[in-house]
RNA sequence: GCCGCGGUGCUGGAAUCGGCAGACAGGACGGACUUAAAAUCCGUUGGGCCUAGCCCGUGUGGGUUCAAUUCCCACCCGCGGCACCA
């Protein structure tokens, strides 16, 4: 009988779907085990078989956990709302509604076709009214408790999507989406406090286990630094400037200070400026300039003196020049700093080019160092710094601003890249804002029970580019009473961007259908946090942050239980295409997992995925990899028939048979997938080449530990091999020491570091006897006659260095 | 520039509480079967040489050690992220 994977894997789908083998139970004796998978987007074009790395790798974890006695969540659902399906709308007409059916349709095909075992009555679509009826209410809630604000900011503006997006969504200066440069747009938009969590979301990083880098990412991105607010006054006018620095202890060495050109000073100060004209002439140019631009002049800076003014500097009381340059950024800090030159490389270089004075305040602990080539950034000690010299920076930091924090100057302080998400996208398939305008109450939010805000049918899907959605052509729709007042108002036009359903949507697997509450807190309990999350590293920054945000949230409101929502996070690395090239639609290198499934089947599609490498590193597909995967399966299929009429194993598989069990657990443990699919290729090649002494004992201990990996060959088998009820049912396994033969071991033998023999003895050989041995042997007498032995290295059980 | 990760045969990779470098797989080459091909099976496959055997070899240079792919120092290269954040 051949292996026939297309009628095995035929069968056992069905199987597992009419008997809903993989069901979750809510509330079981056992202990629960989340495993959860990033959701996709069902995009048009289907999943390749990089997406498919991620989900056999966490489909492996889940039928692992199952047969080792867990309740397991392994669920799937649809990240549905995003600007494909609405762009394809804009082109024919039609809803995004349907493509995105199709398309769901197409995608759980594939995941059925490749054994998941996931839990589809619990399937989630973020596009659905009931789920983002949810979506709403938490905005309402965060809108409640003053997380959620509507200002006109100058945010990104992607000129071709015609839509605002947020700082996570502009990549180099380019739209993340389309990768069109992205200009500066003023739009009254609804803006989530992210920052009031920053610190929470930078300490409980320390709490997670994740990949580092991710960490790293976050807390480069939320980029918390501490330092001091100083005042300077502006000579004559009772105006002052407030800097920010990290370097109160370079206060000495502060010879002029800059302002960004969006300042409101520049403005005010107006009058008093004598080169006006220049002035403004710089600040129009500057805030012309994209992003791209600004970015690519981060070498050569330039700058404009503000004639007329004069800053006083707090500690010494001296004159310095004020400058706007547009190396400042309005939009950190206070929008001014004090610069440095001596111990500031920006400075340094824009006060070589104007010609302004350096004053070295900081010196290294032993020796000098030399300030007219480059500036001296690190701490040191200090010099020309009145009462303060000879502190260490540290301290001085410290002492300079405390002293001028008693005389009313300066303030500690600490400030964060991070901003405030802009949450209002300016396009249709999003989820509707609850919320109406009403002329006289001013802002009015839905009230919960008119939840949900449905998205209601529009003719056109184009985007305006007003800084409204096409939603606002809808007269009966955004025309409404006001609830409060009953007067004429108008409902919110823009929707949430397409992060708002991904934000909560571990939460709503647990309790899909839950109408009154968004998720029931019994469900809450029993399953949170997810234990395992895998998915790719592109959303370090962006769907990562913004969940353990949302979740911080929904914390402190008393809906969920734990801090932070993904416990255990694993990264895919990408699957390349065999030139080494990213897999992409346009460059016609897409492989699909149709395709593997249907010339080789799914379970040597699922082993090959395993197989290709490390995890979570990127590896190119490789065709004939699979083929020499599939060979394995046939062989294993063979062993197995061939012998299944054998009752018992001889003593040498047993033991090797126990090794295997063993060299498996220990790597599934580390999350290594590709080194037990190789155990599996050496023990198969072992049976394979001493062909007698494999029975139906071991054979059903292979089975069982390859299941995971391919679940339809091992069910087959299994029931081939004449035993009752399923794999999936049976429990996973340990070593049993005593079977394994260790009576015999081989010794490394080396003479001076360099191995020159290996010999048998027994396992438990001391080092007295095996030193006797080896200065017997031929091969070893040679090395070391007529020479002194000086020493003898013995590793039990390994080896015997001799030093002569 | 800063941060993180990495560098091992022809290729993907294996081996790091320091102890046989190259497991496993692919490819290539040779052979068996076949009219032939595919499939399957057997063998060889890091480099070198004076080829029973020895020497060299894990990015480079140094160090610690009986012993280094593994630990330490300096550097080179690649990938990813951040990038005027004061």
């Amino acid at each position: 009988m051949n292996y026939n994977f297309t009628e095995i894997e035929k069968k056992w789908q069905d199987y597992w779907e009419k008997n809903k083998t993989n069901k979750t139970n809510d509330f079981s004796e056992k202990k629960k085990y989340y495993v959860l998978d990033m959701f996709p987007y069902p995009s048009g074009v289907g999943l390749h078989v990089g997406h498919f790395k991620g989900y056999v790798a966490t489909d492996v974890v889940a039928r692992i956990k199952r047969m080792q006695g867990f309740e397991v969540l392994h669920p799937m659902g649809w990240d549905a709302f995003g600007l494909p399906a609405e762009n394809f709308a804009i082109k024919t007409g039609i809803h995004p509604e349907i493509t995105t059916e199709k398309n769901i349709e197409n995608i759980k095909h594939q995941m059925k076709i490749a054994g998941l075992s996931y839990d589809w009555d619990r399937e989630i679509n973020t596009t659905d009214k009931d789920y983002y009826k949810w979506t709403q209410w938490i905005f309402l809630k965060l809108y409640e408790n003053n997380l959620a604000y509507k200002k006109i900011l100058p945010i990104n503006w992607c000129p071709s999507c015609k839509t605002g997006l947020a700082n996570e969504e502009v990549v180099n200066g380019k739209c993340e989406r389309c990768g069109t440069e992205t200009t500066k747009k003023d739009i009254k938009q609804w803006i989530l406090k992210i920052t009031e969590y920053a610190d929470r979301l930078l300490e409980d990083l320390d709490t997670l286990d994740w990949p580092e880098r991710i960490k790293e990412m976050q807390r480069n991105w939320i980029g918390r630094s501490e330092g001091w607010e100083i005042d300077f006054g502006i000579e004559d006018t009772g105006r002052v400037v407030t800097v920010f620095t990290t370097r109160a202890d370079t206060l000495f060495g502060c010879t002029y200070v800059v302002l960004a050109p969006e300042s409101e000073v520049v403005l005010e100060l107006k009058n008093k400026i004598s080169n006006w004209d220049e002035v403004s002439d710089y600040i129009e140019k500057a805030k012309n300039k994209s992003d791209l631009e600004r970015i690519s002049e981060v070498k050569g800076k330039s700058g404009v003196e503000l004639k007329g003014l004069k800053a006083i500097n707090p500690i010494n009381g001296k004159d310095v020049r004020v400058f706007v340059a547009d190396y400042v950024l309005a939009s950190y800090g206070t929008g001014a700093v004090m610069a440095v030159p001596a111990h500031d490389e920006r400075d340094f270089e824009f006060a070589i080019k104007y010609d302004l004075p350096v004053i070295e305040v900081v010196r290294p602990k032993n020796g000098d160092s030399d300030i007219s080539e480059s500036a001296f950034i690190q701490d040191g000690y200090l010099i020309n710094s009145d009462t303060f010299t000879d502190m260490d920076s540290e301290s001085a930091r410290k002492a300079i601003g405390e002293s001028l924090k008693e005389e009313g100057f300066a303030r500690p302080k600490i400030n964060y890249k991070l901003h405030d998400w802009p949450f209002s996208r300016q396009r249709y398939w999003g989820e509707p804002i609850p919320i109406i305008h009403c002329n006289s109450c001013g802002i009015v939010p839905l009230e919960e029970k008119n939840l949900p805000l449905t998205l209601p049918h529009v003719d056109k899907y184009e985007p305006t580019g007003t800084g409204e959605s096409p939603l606002a052509a809808i007269e009966n729709w955004v025309n409404v009473k006001c609830p409060k007042c009953g007067g004429d108002a108008k409902r919110e036009t823009n929707t949430m961007p397409q992060w708002a359903g991904s934000c909560w949507y571990y939460l709503r697997y647990l309790d899909i259908k839950n109408d009154r509450v968004f998720v029931d807190s019994e469900k809450e309990k029993r399953w949170m946090p997810v234990d395992l999350y895998v998915g790719g590293a592109e959303h370090a920054v962006l769907h990562l942050l913004y969940s353990r945000f949302w979740h911080k949230f929904l914390f402190d409101i008393g809906v969920v239980s734990t801090k932070e929502p993904f416990q255990k996070l694993r990264n895919i690395g990408l699957v390349l295409a065999h030139d080494g090239q990213k897999m992409s639609k346009s460059k016609g290198n897409v492989i699909s997992p149709d395709s593997v499934i249907d010339s080789f089947g799914a379970d040597t599609l699922r082993v090959y995925e395993m197989f290709m490498g490390p995890f979570d590193q990127a590896i190119g597909w490789n065709e004939q990899g699979v083929k020499g995967v599939n060979r394995f399966l046939t062989r294993v299929w063979d062993i197995v028939m061939e012998n299944k009429n054998i009752t018992n194993s001889s003593s040498e598989v047993v033991s090797e048979t126990q090794k295997l069990i063993k060299k498996v657990n220990d790597d599934l443990e580390k999350m290594k997938f590709n080194t037990p699919v190789a155990f599996f290729m050496e023990y198969v090649n072992f049976i394979y080449d001493n062909k007698a002494g494999f029975g139906k004992d071991s054979a059903k201990i292979f089975i069982k530990l390859l299941f995971p990996f391919a679940p339809h060959i091992c069910e087959e088998m299994w029931q081939l091999i004449g035993e009752q009820g399923l794999v999936s049912e049976q429990e996973w396994l340990t070593p049993d020491a005593s079977l394994i033969k260790a009576d015999k071991i081989i010794l490394i033998v080396q003479v001076n570091g360099k191995v020159r023999d290996r010999m048998e003895f027994d396992s438990d050989i001391d080092q007295v006897k095996a030193e006797e041995a080896v200065r017997n042997s031929e091969v070893i007498a040679k090395w070391i006659k007529g020479k002194k032995i000086k020493k003898v290295i013995f590793a039990q059980g390994k080896l015997i260095n001799i030093v002569a």
